[in-house]
DNA sequence: AGGCCGATCCTCT
DNA sequence: GAGGATCGGCCTA
């Protein structure tokens, strides 16, 4: 994952959506805490975050990667790669990713993902991280060197590969 | 009204 | 490792 932090921090964080205040695409991020804030990229991608801060702020964490645990084979249709792919092909990558559980901005922009009766929901399935690396953040041309990507160290479905030198924390 | 450009991915070398 | 696809959104005039 990677934080955008919103306007009111010290400094403002130039690579974020909401940098320049709210606008009709960024709206959401400036909304209630715990919702999904999808949008086009390159005019064919999707990418989503999910929004942290108190209504009124923005602030998100854009999902980079997960690993997909079932419905691997109906994924694999809707990136439209072979079903036999590694879980690698599948989900390591934000538009990637979008692409295999058929998120789109239309359908799930704004979506409260804590609501159990939303179509997309947030839930804690128990994972047990107990080492985050933080690095630079990928694919932005400014702020490149700020500390805000959290990855797993080596884990099969992290996105991009490179820049995997940072700070190394453990939980707990 | 017009122009620029991107929190990407895929293909080809 | 480099380059093209492709268009909505935001800025400027």
């Amino acid at each position: 994952m990677e934080a955008y932090l919103g306007p009111h921090n010290q400094p403002p964080d130039p690579a974020a959506h909401s940098y320049r205040g709210p606008t009709p695409r960024s709206r959401i991020l400036f909304g209630p805490p715990g919702h999904a804030y999808i949008y086009t990229i390159y005019g064919r991608y999707f990418c989503m975050n999910v929004t942290c801060e108190v209504e009124g702020l923005a602030g998100c964490v854009l999902v980079r990667a997960l690993q997909p645990l079932m419905g691997l084979e109906r994924m694999a249709r809707n990136r439209d790669i072979p079903l036999e792919s590694k879980a690698r092909q599948l989900t390591s990558g934000p538009s990637r990713l979008c692409q295999a559980l058929a998120l789109n901005r239309l359908r799930h922009n704004g979506l409260d993902l804590l609501n159990p009766h939303s179509a997309l929901q947030l839930r804690d399935d128990g994972f047990p991280v107990c080492e985050v690396l933080i690095t630079a953040r990928i694919g932005i041309h400014v702020a490149i060197d700020w500390p805000l990507r959290f990855v797993i160290p080596d884990h099969e479905c992290l996105s991009g590969r490179k820049s995997l030198t940072g700070q190394s924390i453990v939980l707990g």
